[in-house]
DNA sequence: AGAGCGTAGTACTGTATAATACCACTATGT
DNA sequence: ACATAGTGGTATTATACAGTACTACGCTCT
C-alpha cells in the first residue's frame, strides 16, 4: 500500500496534509526535532514548526522532555481511540442539543449512486432492531457482508433472496432463478429501499411509507414462496 | 441547551456552518424546498442550494421524490451511524497503510493542559489490557468515570487511591489522608502518567520508561500499604 | 562556513460565506 | 392586461480564513 493512502486516511481523521506527513515521519523515526522533521519531509521549517505545534495541540503528538524540543507521535492505535472518543462526544452533544424533530412524514427519498445506495443499506443493517429482508445480487451482498454479520451477531434475523448460493453465518438464504432484479431491502417491516443497482451506478428510493413497504414486502414474500415451493418439488 | 451547541457539534462531525443550519431546519420541518430552507435559515438562495447539494452528496440529506425539488434530513441517529462507519473505515485504512514504526524508545512525553491530561488518562483506560492503578482526586476521577467504568466492564482490574470515598462498581478504592498529591496513573505495569493536575491546569509526563514506571509503582504501592495498615489498626 | 534551532513575515490557493444579479414561472390584486 | 410578490434555480463576484509555499532573519555550536 502506498504512502498517499496513509496520508489520505489521516486527513479524513482531521490531519492537514502537512500534519499527516510530519506525523508519518515521527512514526517512522520515533522522535524528531523540528529541524529534522522539516528536513525529513521537505516541509519548510516555518511550516514544520507550525504544523508540529498543531499536532501537539490536537493531541496527535507530544513534546519529548529534553533540552532541544523534540516531538514524538501518539501511536496510531491511540489516535484511533482519540478520534473515536471525540466523535462520540460530538454525536452525544448533537443528540442532546437536537431541536424538536418534525415527525410523521413518510416521503420517498431519492438515493443515487452505488456508494450512496450501499451506505443506505449499511444504515438499515446498523439500525435494524428485529428483522432484515434483502433481495440482492451476491456481489452486492458481499459489499455489505460485514454489516450483515454484525446484524446477525446482534440477533437480527436476516433473510436473503439471492441469485446464487451466498453464505453468511446466521442468515437464511434463498436462491432464486432470476439472474438479476431490483434491489429490495426491508428493515423491521417499516423501512424499505428499492430500485436499481449495478457495479457502476445505483438509483434507489428509500421510504417508510407503509404502502411502499407493503408492496415490497408482498413482492419479496411472494418470490420467496416460489423459491420454497420449487425446492419442495425437487425434494 | 441553545442552538449554537447543536451547530458546533454538527461542525465537529463534518458539517459546514451553513450545512448545519440547513440540516437543523430540515429536521425541524420534515422536508423543505430550497427556497423555503433559504428563507427559514436566512441563508441566501444561492448558498442554500449549494449547501443542500453538498448535504445530499455527503449523505446527510436526501432529495424527496416529487415535482419541485424538496429535501429531507437523514435522522440524527443515522448521521451518527454514518460518521462512525466512515471514521472506522479511515482508521482501518490508516492502520493498514501505516509505515514501519520505529520501536523501542521510551521518551518522557510532555502532556500540558487539563484537557490533554484527562484525554491521555482516557487513552490509558481505553488501551489497558490487564490493570490500572490511579492516584487521583475525586473530582478528577469523576471526569474519567465513564472510561473507568468501561475498563472494569472489560475485566480490567482498577485500583484507585483517592482523597475521599469515591465509588465505582468493580473498582478497588483506597482512601488516603493527604488532601492532594501528584497524579499517578499506571496502566498494565508499563505505561505511566504523572505530574500536577488541578481544575485550571495540568502539567504531566507520560512515559513507558521502565525506571519511571517502577518509581511510580513503588510510590503507589508504598502509599496503598500505608492506607491498608492504617485501616487494619482501626479495625 | 555549515548545521541546527526557531521565529516572523509575505504570497498564493482553495473553501466557506456573503452578496448581487439574472432568468423563468405562477399567483394575486388592481 | 399589467404590476407585483412569491417561488424555483443558477451564475458570478467579493471577502475572510486556513493551509501551504517561500524567504528572511537571528542565534548557537562545531
Amino acid at each position: 500500500m502506498s504512502s498517499p493512502d496513509f496520508i489520505d486516511a489521516l486527513q479524513a481523521l482531521g490531519f492537514t496534509g502537512q500534519e499527516a506527513a510530519l506525523y508519518r515521519a515521527l512514526l517512522e523515526h520515533g522522535e524528531l526535532s523540528g529541524y529534522e522533521a522539516a528536513k525529513e519531509t521537505g516541509i519548510s521549517r516555518s511550516n514544520a514548526y507550525h504544523a508540529l505545534a498543531s499536532l501537539v495541540e490536537k493531541g496527535f503528538a507530544s513534546r519529548v522532555e529534553g533540552e532541544a524540543t523534540r516531538y514524538a507521535a501518539l501511536s496510531l492505535e491511540d489516535v484511533g481511540r482519540l478520534v473515536r472518543s471525540r466523535q462520540e462526544m460530538s454525536i452525544k452533544n448533537a443528540l442532546a442539543a437536537a431541536p424538536q424533530v418534525k415527525q410523521g412524514g413518510t416521503p420517498f427519498l431519492s438515493v443515487s449512486g452505488r456508494a450512496a445506495v450501499l451506505e443506505r443499506m449499511r444504515l438499515l443493517c446498523q439500525g435494524a432492531e428485529d428483522r432484515l429482508y434483502l433481495a440482492l445480487d451476491a456481489t452486492d451482498l458481499e459489499d455489505i457482508r460485514d454489516d450483515l454479520a454484525e446484524a446477525t451477531a446482534r440477533g437480527i434475523r436476516v433473510t436473503v433472496l439471492c441469485n446464487r448460493a451466498w453464505e453468511l453465518d446466521g442468515a437464511l438464504v434463498h436462491v432464486r432463478r432470476k439472474a438479476r432484479g431490483p434491489v429490495r431491502v426491508i428493515a423491521d417491516g417499516r423501512k424499505v429501499l428499492t430500485g436499481e443497482l449495478d457495479q457502476a451506478r445505483g438509483e434507489c428510493v428509500f421510504s417508510e411509507n407503509p404502502h411502499l413497504v407493503n408492496l415490497i414486502k408482498d413482492s419479496l414474500t411472494h418470490e420467496i414462496q416460489i423459491v420454497q415451493a420449487r425446492a419442495t418439488e425437487r425434494n
